[in-house]
DNA sequence: GTCTATAAGAAGATAGAC
DNA sequence: GTCTATCTTCTTATAGAC
């Protein structure tokens, strides 16, 4: 194998997290996934024990990443503009960005998150929940800090609403394109702007 | 009485809707739609001549029913409540409410718009800008009456923002759940007004 | 660790009787 | 319009050689 540094387990993660970005997880075969990584047939089963398996790995890899930048940037954000919503918010939504353009397959994992909470997989959902239900609390107390008066249902609606918009925005769906002189990563720092001025309005209200 | 009054027609695209919410275009076959819906196999291919066929027409019967309410109200809207913003966002959430308690399945529905943009389903995606893309124009061109400032990039953007926020907080995913004494009308509800108050002022910011 | 080969079954679609 | 039976292809998973 000249072509790669790569481990055949990383490979895997690799082909597998383009194609379900793609074609979902019940509609990607371990066949396409093996084909892609250039390994055999029999190396997920080896590797990750079964498919479903093979999905929460795909997910921890960039969730753990994601999850420990917002925290990182949250922190950062608490010293350098401290009761500063847009800094909460940039902690926030910036990061998803940042892993959407991480590297090839970065941006499918983002719509790999759109599809953890279309496919009512309870499996998954539980498992994100327990994993990373921690980071979204931590979220919640930073911004009751800047937006003092905000009663606790409330706040919890409108991180709903923001959560929704960013996925939403981050799986090219509506009706925004990129155009065709803009670069991903200009397009990208678009969309997290935008969203922070809506958000943040829609916070205060 | 009860279900005996369906056509085979009707209980199949009734049985394929649950299906679709539950486990995917891709993770539902079309074995398990003939099952629940007790009618044979082959009927499928009788009524609808393919899987990516009966998608479509799963969509249309909801969708077609959600547009023309959301069009009546816009309208009505623009008679009793002219230039105000939170009219015109009631009339694009509070029909998808409708039709989310409309009946048996109306619910289900609901997770099946969240799925149709998390699997990358083009010949889907297709379908629904060419049927109902007219739909969405004629909402940017009453929001813009309401906002005469907003540039049209802008609004678009703020538009993805709403219909994500709309989507999410509808598939019930987030941090938000229905309390046990609240009956799930009255939750509609009030996700409804929450939704219009944070969009509202998201979108004048 | 990686391979070939294959088991065991599910998928979409169709032909043709009634 | 609805049925049974079947074709072809694809799926996950495993056994066992190297």
């Amino acid at each position: 194998m000249a072509s790669t540094q790569f481990s055949t387990k990383d490979r895997i993660l690799g082909a597998a997290e383009e194609l379900f970005a793609q074609h979902g997880f019940m509609g990607t075969s371990l066949r396409q996934v093996t084909s892609r990584a250039d390994v055999n047939i029999a190396a997920v089963n080896y590797h990750f024990g079964s498919k479903e398996n093979l999905i929460n790995e795909v997910f921890r890899r960039r969730m753990d990443e994601m999850s420990r930048q917002r925290l990182g940037q949250l922190e950062q954000a608490s010293k350098d503009r401290p009761g500063e919503l847009e800094a909460v918010l940039a902690a926030f939504v910036e990061p998803a960005l940042a892993v959407a353009r991480d590297r090839q397959g970065g941006a499918a994992f983002i719509r790999v998150i759109a599809r953890a909470y279309a496919e009512k997989n309870d499996g998954l959902r539980q498992f994100l929940s327990e994993q990373y239900g921690h980071v979204l609390r931590e979220f919640a107390r930073a911004i009751a800090q800047c937006v003092p008066g905000l009663e606790k249902e409330q706040l919890y609606w409108r991180l709903d609403f923001l959560s929704g918009a960013l996925t939403y925005a981050m799986s090219d769906f509506g009706l925004i394109k990129r155009p065709a002189g803009v670069s991903e990563i200009a397009h990208r720092k678009r969309a997290a702007d935008e969203l922070i001025r809506f958000a943040a309005a829609g916070i205060k209200s």
